[in-house]
DNA sequence: TCTGGGGTCCTATAGCCT
DNA sequence: TCTGAGGCTATAGGACCC
């Protein structure tokens, strides 16, 4: 059986900022956009105690400072984020290679080959962390991928759960759905409909019942997550698919010019991207979300991959003219694909 | 009235070829 | 030459993840 151990760092942002300004400990902080409640933008992470008034990843800024309105927000600062989760990733690495990142607070560990128990490296990654960074996380340590997540989820902050195959009927059972990898909020309505509200619920449900539902694919892989069997490997190593990048304007645009521009701004810092990882791109996608929310792509596949800007940002313009733009513009967004 | 930005993967459909 | 059936690729959209 394997042994596979999921770390989670315990409101990450939120956590580097309290590091970085002490006085903030304790308080509520939000941390999502540029930091102002009063523009466009949602939630990244919000501390234990902004979460106490409802406040959560996800939501617009402005319903945070609704829900909490003494709570300090602050911009996102990816960078430094980026700079502390290297720090803890590499303790990860140093425990194992058989790690697979996953995002900027979280990580996979394949330790079936250890010869320490896996709580013993548990404890020891715990008390590693927190003294190179002052962070603590949850831990979650079971037989596959899937149910170290659950785990890792069932105790926060500063949890340690183990989990094996027996504890699956008691422990998983009861909770929601939507706990499940792959449930988001439309599975979730419509297992409710079928009357299916817990994972247990999930498990004794026929298969036959979901892939009608669901799709052959996602049907039976929803069946099996119920019963707990997940057969993912740990993916140490992957290559990117596509680079893009996207904005939503502050005020809706509506004329030519200005979105024309902000495409062009979008394109070379793409192409940007795109050089600085090594890659040449062949398809172009662009993606442009109307005041309303309708939200539409056209894309175009060129002969050959390039990493040029010139003719990057010719398709992505041509792109751009299939478009019907009557409705004013809340988001572009550029993304190039089939990447070689 | 509100609904980010970086991605991945899946599905449906349409056109083309054999 | 006509008519399908499959297979493949490109495209568009949607659900989901952190």
């Amino acid at each position: 059986m394997r042994r596979i151990l999921h770390i989670d760092m315990d409101a990450f942002f939120a956590a580097v900022e309290e590091r970085r300004h002490p006085n903030l400990k304790g308080r509520p902080i939000v941390i999502g956009g540029r930091g102002d409640p009063d523009s466009r933008g949602v939630v990244s992470t919000a501390s234990y105690a902004a979460r106490k008034y409802g406040v959560h990843s996800g939501i617009p800024l402005r319903t945070a400072l609704k829900l909490c309105p003494d709570a300090v927000f602050l911009p996102v600062d990816y960078r430094s984020y980026a700079r502390v989760s290297e720090e803890i990733k590499i303790i990860l690495a140093s425990v194992t290679p058989l790690m697979e990142d996953v995002g900027i607070d979280e990580a996979f560990l394949d330790l079936s080959a250890m010869d320490q128990p896996p709580e013993t490296i548990a404890r020891e990654i715990k008390k590693r962390i927190l003294e190179a960074t002052g962070l603590s996380c949850s831990i979650g340590i079971a037989p596959n991928k899937l149910l170290a997540k659950i785990a890792s989820d069932l105790q926060k902050p500063d949890g340690l759960t183990v989990l094996g195959e027996d504890d699956i009927a008691e422990t998983i059972w009861p909770l929601p759905v939507r706990k499940l990898r792959g449930v988001g909020p439309k599975t979730e309505s419509v297992l409710k409909r079928m009357g299916v509200h817990t994972i247990g619920d999930l498990a004794v449900a026929s298969v036959e019942r979901m892939t009608e539902r669901f799709g052959p694919s996602h049907g039976r892989t929803l069946h099996r997550a119920a019963l707990g069997i997940d057969e993912s490997p740990i993916i140490i190593h992957w290559e990117p698919k596509s680079i893009g990048r996207e904005t939503t304007f502050q005020r809706d645009l509506s004329h030519w010019q200005e979105i024309a521009r902000a495409l062009a701004h979008l394109t070379r810092q793409v192409v940007s991207s795109l050089k600085a990882a090594g890659y040449r791109a062949r398809t172009v996608t662009v993606k442009v979300r109307f005041s309303d929310f309708d939200t539409q792509t056209r894309a175009m596949t060129l002969d050959g991959p390039s990493d040029s800007p010139d003719l990057l940002r010719r398709a992505a313009f041509q792109c751009l003219g299939r478009f019907e733009l009557k409705k004013s513009v809340r988001l572009l967004g550029m993304r190039v694909s089939k990447l070689e």
